[in-house]
This record gives structure tokens, sequence and C-alpha cells, in this order.
DNA sequence: TAGACACCGCATTATA
DNA sequence: TATAATGCGT
DNA sequence: GTCTA
């Protein structure tokens, strides 16, 4: 089919990108024109009747923005610096003559619906960026006439951004920078978990201790690429909230090679040649990071995300829902709950997300896993001290601050999931009793019974109705995810730990406060005068699958991907049950002989942080 | 240049 | 009503 | 986003 035919596109801002490429394809295919430069305009010259009416612009969907359900694209550097010469003409010429503009992936939508339809709702205007000062852009001087007119407007935006960027204020993004550069206890004798009860202290040294692990292992370098691999690390959180999995991944990995590259990059062609996961999108990145110090539109597009990031920091809000939250203009929690009362009605987790929301979000202090794990223990022992426990995730990899805590609970030639279910069920319902368990994030028969009402004040105080059919897990599960509090009369209660840190802290947005659980703590910011909420998973594993899970639960999760695509790559496949091969299980008790199948040497958890082959 | 990029469990929603 | 797909979490 | 077959 020839939809396309008799008409031109222009793409915006450049061809360059390659999921670019599909959608010229697809015109091409379908009988369309690219243009690409300004004769290509007057070669095909406009007919006397209609002009340039079968002209139509072409934006990347990534540089839009959504005001009022109308499409709008801000004319700043994020954009201009994406365009070549060529472009920046086509660009003039697109203003100058009033070109349609659309997003372009109406382009599979047309396809789908055989038309080309353009109407309200996909059309795109160009607005100046509130939010952004214009450099001056050396090639096209029309741009610099916005240049003046920005920055005599937006002058205190400016100086926020400013401040933003220099890493003073409190900004969403200075958490992402600290996302798992947590320091690193050199203890190698005590590796693994609570069977040493040597336990180190978290102090103020850590940042000692992570540098000298830094010298030793070689893994980081410290001469010049740091701006580099600040700005990968934040592409690739931003590609993460976006939903954009993959190409998150792909800056994922050439932050970590660029972390080990031990030499400083002198040219985008050196990296592209010498540093694995670069390739020429992100060379030519790193040009205009070495030629001019930063990236512009970066700071732009990581707040074009901020909201989205607001939500998902929420337990229970994913990606999807961040997205369409904010493609509505939904700028709370409250608003969401306002505006969709049934979703918090039936998912009804998220209140508690939002509710523990801050407490959350905060790192735990290794020696704070290990109170929680002498609790849990000893009531474990009441119970049935056969059944043995022991921390996994971060605290096993011997980190000095852990973001949950993952117990893994499991019996001596023990093989029935179910059986070890009903006991730890019981002794969650016996720690919520003692008022050590504060929240259950799914239910089984018997967690409703003592945990229906909690739910139920909850849906109240969140103004909304109860759901009298509330889902409940009826087969025994290997997990079980709660949220659990220390009691300040547990001794040792040192305020010194728990400091507020607005660096790192992410906070509710004030209308959302009410809703917290620290909420009657008044909003004065001083040391907390109690533990906050943690969250704590329960797992339970087969005893034949001790190995695999433990390898599965130590993580990290970047380890793990790394190593079972070794396994495939190897015609096997890895999972927390086991090694296989043809569906045949070769390994699943022993850890380390998961290893030695896999053909790759035992690696301590410690060292299972990132790339490591 | 298309397809892979780790894998599984649970709860919910979409589809046949 | 059974099965597949989606969303979120690990 | 990059890598690979």
């Amino acid at each position: 089919m020839a939809i396309f035919k008799g008409r031109s596109f222009i793409l915006f801002p450049n061809n360059e990108v390659s999921s670019i490429n599909i959608f010229e394809n697809l015109i091409k295919n379908n009988g369309g024109k690219i243009i690409e430069y300004e004769h290509d305009i007057t070669n095909a010259s406009p007919d006397i009747n209609y002009g340039y009416s079968h002209i139509i612009g072409l934006v990347n969907d990534s540089y839009l923005t959504l005001n009022n359900n109308k499409y709008e694209i801000y004319e700043n550097n994020l954009l201009l610096n994406e365009m070549d010469l060529n472009k920046r003409k086509l660009w003039e010429f697109v203003k100058k003559n009033n070109i349609t503009l659309v997003n372009i992936s109406s382009v599979s939508f047309w396809l789908k619906v055989k038309k080309i339809l353009i109407n309200q709702d996909n059309i795109i205007t160009i607005t100046k960026d509130p939010g952004l000062h214009l450099e001056e852009i050396s090639t096209s001087d029309s741009c610099n006439q916005s240049t003046s007119e920005c920055e005599t407007d937006i002058g205190d935006i400016i100086n926020e951004l400013v401040k933003c960027n220099s890493g003073s204020s409190k900004n969403l993004n200075s958490n992402l920078n600290n996302a798992d550069n947590v320091g690193e206890v050199s203890s190698s004798g005590t590796l693994h978990g609570l069977k040493n009860e040597v336990i180190p202290q978290y102090n103020n040294e850590i940042e000692e201790d992570n540098k000298s692990i830094s010298a030793s292992s070689l893994a980081r370098n410290t001469n010049g690429n740091e701006l580099l691999i600040k700005t990968l690390d934040k592409l690739s959180k931003i590609h993460t909230i976006r939903g954009d999995e993959f190409r998150s991944r792909g800056y994922k990995l050439a932050k970590i090679s660029v972390s080990k590259y031990p030499h400083k990059i002198k040219s985008a062609k050196e990296a592209q040649e010498k540093i694995p996961h670069i390739g020429a999108s992100i060379a030519k990145k790193i040009e205009t990071l070495l030629k001019t110090g930063k990236l512009p539109g970066l700071e732009i597009a990581s707040k074009l995300e901020s909201r989205k990031e607001y939500f998902s920091s929420c337990y229970g809000i994913g990606p999807v829902t961040a997205e369409n939250w904010d493609s509505l203009q939904i700028n709370s929690l409250n608003e969401a709950l306002k505006r969709f009362p049934k979703i918090f009605q039936h998912d009804w987790s998220i209140l508690f997300g939002w509710k523990y929301y801050e407490d959350w979000n905060k790192k735990i202090p290794r020696s704070e896993c290990v109170k929680h794990m002498q609790i849990i223990k000893e009531e474990l022992k009441l119970l049935d001290d056969s059944i043995e426990c022991e921390i996994q995730g971060s605290f096993r990899r011997n980190r000095a601050l852990c973001g949950d805590i993952d117990i893994l609970f499991y019996k001596k030639e023990c093989d029935d999931i179910s059986d070890l279910y009903v006991v730890l069920e019981m002794l969650a319902i016996k720690l919520y009793k003692k008022k050590y368990i504060k929240c259950f994030l799914q239910l089984s028969k018997n967690i409703n019974l003592v945990f229906d009402n909690e739910i139920q004040t909850t849906l109240q105080k969140a103004g909304i109705s109860n759901n009298e059919f509330r889902s409940i897990s009826l087969t025994n599960r290997p997990k079980l995810f709660l949220g659990a509090k220390l009691s300040t009369t547990i001794p040792e209660f040192d305020t010194s730990l728990y400091t507020i840190n607005p660096e790192i802290d992410v906070k509710l947005h004030s209308e959302d406060k009410y809703m917290s659980s620290s909420v009657q703590a008044n909003s004065v910011s001083h040391a907390l005068e109690e533990y906050p909420c943690r969250r704590i998973d329960f797992f339970i594993c087969k005893w034949s699958e001790i190995g695999a899970s433990k390898l599965h639960y130590t993580g990290s999760g970047e380890f793990n991907r790394e190593v079972r695509k070794i396994a495939i790559s190897k015609g096997m496949k890895l999972t927390q049950h086991g090694l296989y091969q043809n569906d045949i299980l070769l390994e699943s008790f022993n850890e380390k002989r998961i290893f030695d199948l896999l053909d790759i040497p035992f690696i301590e958890p410690p060292d299972r942080q990132e790339l490591k082959f």
C-alpha cells in the first residue's frame, strides 16, 4: 500500500538514531519521500495551489512534552544540538512556512488505520522552554535571537539549574547518583552473614574503606572519566524511569565499562574503539562532553522525568503507571488518588508504599540488619528451631548500607515448601502482634485475619471505601513481603546513624504527607527519634536448591544477569532453582559447583557487584 | 540488519 | 471460563 | 543503547 504517495517528510531532530531508521523505511516503503536537504524542497517544487501542504514534519517522541493534552516541543539546546546544519535550515523552513509537525509514532498509527490522520490531538506546537536558558549556537544566527530573549526572562530558573548541577541542593538526582556506591566493609574473614558474629561497625570511615577498596581492586578509575561515568549513569536512570529497559541497560553497561577503563579518555574515537558497549551514539555524546564539559539537555531531560521518578519511587508503582499519571499532568499521589480511587482500593499495597514512602527510600545500616535478624531468629526458635535463616542480598555482599533485608529460610533435608510456609506465616503473625511487623504487602487467609483491619483504616485515611473482595492467595507461597520497624526500646539506639540527610533522602510532596507514617513526628528536620520502617522479604527454598537459591538472592542483579548470560551461551539455563541443560538439572545444591559447571572461578559474595568477566 | 539483552512468581486485566 | 498478556517485584 | 549472527 502506498498511503504516503505524494507526501514528503522531514525528520527531527535527526535521522541518525536507529529507531528513526525504522520509520524512515516505513515511509519509503509506503510511497513517501524523506527530505534531507534544503534542495530537496526546491527540487520538489510546491504545488501552486497547495503550497507546502504535502510536507509533514515528524518529531522524535522523546523530545515532546504533553501540556493540557497538547503536544509541545521546546526549542532548546537539547533539540537544536541534535540537529546538524542542514536540519537547522529545514527547521527554520518549517517555522517560516508553518509546516505541520506531528510526533513520529503517528506513522505507525497511520499505517494501522490505513490513512493519514492529522488533528488537534497529534499536532505539535513549538514553544520556548520555560525551564531552560539557550546558549548561543554557533551555526545559526536565528537561534541567537531567542537566546537573548530567554536569558533575560528566566534568570531565576537558570540559577536554580546551576545550583542543581553543582549538587548542593536537594534535587532528585542526588539520590540517583548515590544508588549503588555504598561502602564495602573490608573484613575478608566474615563473608557469610551471621555465622560470624563479628559485626563491622558502620561509621565515618566508610568513605575511607571505599577508597582503599577502589585502589586495590582496580575496578574504578579515578583519573578523569568521572563526568562521563556520572553522565552515563544519569542517562541510564532516565531511561529506566521512561520504561525503556534496554536502552537504560545499554547506558549502564557503558558506564561500567568506562569505570573499568584505566586511562583518561582523550577522544570519542578512542572510546568507541577501545571500550566495549560504546557505539556511535554514546561516542557522539562523549564528543560534546569533551568539547563543552556538559551534555546539553540532560538536566532538562531528567527534569522532564522528575514526576515519573517521584511516582515510581513508591512501592507498587512502576514505569507504566508513572507514565500514565505523568501524561495526565498529575503532580502528586493525592491527585492520583482523587482521580483513580479504584486503583488504590484494589492495589491497596500501594497505600502502604505511600505510607512508608520516605522510610522505604532510606538505606539500612548494616548494624541494624543484624538487630532485625536477632528479633526474627529469636521468635523463630520458639516456633521451630530446626528451621534456619540467613540474610542474603546486599548484606551478604558485605555492603555497609542495604536497600532492604532479604532473609532466606530453609530446613535441613526438607524440600516441602508449604511445610515451611506454614511456620513462616505463624512467625509473621506473631511478629505482627508484637508490633514489630508493621504491614504486609500480600495476603494469605491467616494474614488477612490479623491485617484486614489495618487495611481498612488505611483505606479510610485515604478517604476511599472498603473493597470487600480483597484477593487472598490460597497457595503456600515461597515468599512473603513486608515492612517492619525496630522499637526504640532496643538497646544501642544510636541517633547519629539516623540523622536526616537532605542530600539523599527522597521526600514526599507536602500535599502527600498526610498519608505518611512519620507525619505526626512533625516536619521540623532534626535527628530521628525512632527507627524507620524497613522493607523485609522472607524467602523459602528447598534444601536441595539451597545453592542456586543463595546465588540468586545474594545477587547483585547485575551479577546474576551476567552469570545467566554465560549459562545461556553454553546452552544452559540458570535460575533460583538450579542450573539446567535441556531442562535437566545439573546442580542446585552446591553454590560452588554451579560456578564450576559454568567454567568460571568462584566469586566471593562481596565481589559480586558488577561485570566480572 | 533483525533480534537479544535473566528469570521467575504473583495479581490483575485483556482476549478468545 | 480458560488462557495469554501486562505490570511489578525479586 | 550495543552486540552478534
